[in-house]
DNA sequence: ACAAAAGTGTTGACTTTACACCCATGG
DNA sequence: CCATGGGTGTAAAGTCAACACTTTTGT
């Protein structure tokens, strides 16, 4: 392959993630302010030119770190988007992820070099994105959807101890449904992701709650 | 975004597809023989540059033609491979596709312009691949077996009418594992994707078997 | 008439769903 | 002592896995 080549010539790959947190019952995510053109003054899910020397997954957590001064997240890769026109600048593919954060855990900056702001903005208020941001957020939400029911996804919100009526509203607040009290239990124990602490907390009731956590490991279970 | 900063000049796309058939009970995959250096002499999956007017679907549709003739393949994308040093030549990115075709109606172009030879190879008769192919074809396939037991993937090895006992060769070849008739049968018509054409054919007994073919429309089924 | 593959039905185990009731605590 | 949310149980409907018998044809 000549490096030469125009048909060839000039192109990049954005690191793009979206980063959801989920705050009293309402599902969010975490964006950006553009500083320079183009875009400027837009609002951008969290992401950047991927280097040289770095892996996808390594670029995807500097982006993270550099605009919004996050460690240690959890992401996940869900697809790439590469339309001919998706940056105006050159030919950019972008490799979209996702990532769940407590953002209570975290304190976001609000101030870099292209990005002024940072901020949770709850997912169906959201405003205009720069770039192709708005539809690689729409697949994410579907993607993380998607996850939540089968996987530890949500281990991020929850490092530790917690209460299911606690996540069982987290998993409302995402999915936009309501479930039965009883039968969410039993469904979520059944998935095998939790065990019991045989310890008790408080969430809301006045009731203690039994306090669970996240296994270790997990297993997946199939169809056929 | 400089053009010229060294952190992410000379970037490049690549787009590749495993592309996949099933012939009498085995599952194969298409590779095609490398004429040039890097990896001159070595299989890899089909693949190349992405042009800067083409999006992914489109350049990955396009390789596929010019290193192999085949046309109308439907393929869909799965991951994208990133490692910092996947290509020699440069900073080469990978977003991964797989495709299902039918063998038996395509013929597959011997000689092109980077590849001499296209050929099917069994699953687990792989030669050593050029490139990270290897660790993309391992990919390839759990992505193929997890979507035959939900999606109309195989659509395109059986387009138009088709036995149940036929069908459930070909799962049972893709995924490795032999299923009860009676169970399968059931299972099948449950999730929906094929319906009854009220004709019947032959396959391997000599009763005659009911034709069925897939549905036009798919609905998918919900976990929560 | 029989071998060989195709089609259908039944049963028991397990899930899922829809509910109703009791429990522990703070006020 | 009672309101509030937390925990548990049960019955009906549905799914899944294992398995046996009948049907249609070619020879």
């Amino acid at each position: 392959m000549k490096k030469s080549n125009a048909l060839y010539k000039n192109q990049g790959i954005h690191v793009i993630t979206a980063i959801f947190t989920v705050e009293q019952g309402v599902t969010k995510v975490l964006l950006v302010k553009r500083k320079n053109e183009p875009y400027k003054g837009d609002w951008i899910l969290t992401g950047g030119a991927l280097y040289n020397n770095e892996d996808l997954d390594s670029g995807a957590k500097r982006e993270i770190y550099e605009k919004t001064g996050i460690t240690d997240i959890d992401i996940e890769q869900f697809k790439t988007f590469g339309k001919v026109d998706r940056s105006p600048v050159m030919r950019m593919v972008a490799v979209a992820y996702i990532g769940v954060i407590d953002s209570s855990r975290v304190k976001v900056l609000r101030e870099t070099i292209n990005t002024s702001n940072a901020d949770w903005f709850s997912i169906d208020k959201i405003p205009g994105l720069g770039f192709d941001h708005e539809e690689i957020l729409a697949e994410a939400l579907v993607y993380l959807r998607s996850k939540i029911v089968s996987t530890d996804i949500l281990k991020a919100l929850f490092p530790n101890e917690f209460t299911i009526p606690e996540i069982q509203k987290t998993y409302e607040a995402i999915l936009n449904k309501k479930f039965d009290r009883r039968n969410f239990r039993k469904k979520l124990l059944n998935l095998d992701l939790i065990e019991d602490t045989k310890r008790t907390g408080k969430f809301e009731g006045k009731k203690p709650a039994k306090l669970y956590k996240f296994k270790k490991k997990i297993k997946t279970k199939n169809v056929f």
